[in-house]
DNA sequence: CGTAAATATTTACATCTGTCGATATTTAAG
DNA sequence: CTTAAATATCGACAGATGTAAATATTTACG
């Protein structure tokens, strides 16, 4: 186990961006989960995956939605991986990654929540 | 008038991630928004921003928060501001910004609303 | 083992980004 | 009109980013 915390792991933190200001470290802790999610294709990416059913896909299906190259698309999972908003599982030759929608919920709550 | 559209008019496009695929299209509407947010200086200058009283505040105060020049300050607040997050007014010879707490919440609703 | 398929990693490169110093612009006050 | 203060723009630069080609790794199957 380690003591980074994923970005992920940090969302949860701090009550609604309007609601008070944010402070410089939980600033860092989110800002590149926004910012993973602030790219077109990572964006579509996501969407694919949290929307699909079970909340999984398997990259097979991914390559296909786009038309990029098969490391550009696993260049950009790597980049949702690691900021904890994809779960990653192999079974055989296949890849699933799964959204972490608890992840999703709580940043839509950090950003829309209601200020004072 | 523009045929242009900024980013945040975009959002109240679509329902949510996790609902169904976002097309190529709504994501690079999107995708901008969350990028302009997904800077650690450029979030916290938002939730100082929205988490003022008025959800106003003048760039005056703003520039003291950071240890950044006031170029670059200027600079993350033209970003959030063309992004459509930030609306802009001069009094004087002061500048005053105001969030736009409905593009917020149209973002939040869209990254954390519930699936299928 | 040898081969094929799915996915990841490495390398390279053009473009974008965050930052600052210098300078311009705008407005208020003498 | 001059001066000073607040903010924006310009120019430059180091470092990050998105992309693809080539290659490596992993797994299943004969």
């Amino acid at each position: 186990m380690s003591l980074e915390l994923t970005p992920v792991q940090t969302v949860a933190c701090c009550s609604p961006l309007s609601r008070e200001p944010l402070s410089e470290t939980e600033a860092e802790g989110i800002a590149p989960l926004l910012k993973a999610l602030g790219d077109p294709v990572r964006l579509r990416l996501m969407s694919l995956v949290a929307s699909h059913e079970g909340g999984e896909a398997c990259v097979c299906d991914l390559n296909d939605a786009f038309e990029l190259s098969q490391p550009t698309i696993s260049h950009h999972l790597k980049i949702l991986h690691e900021a904890g908003l994809l779960e990653r599982s192999k079974r055989g030759v296949w890849v699933y990654y799964r959204a972490q929608t608890d992840a999703l919920k709580d940043l839509g709550a950090l950003i829309g929540g209601q200020g004072r």
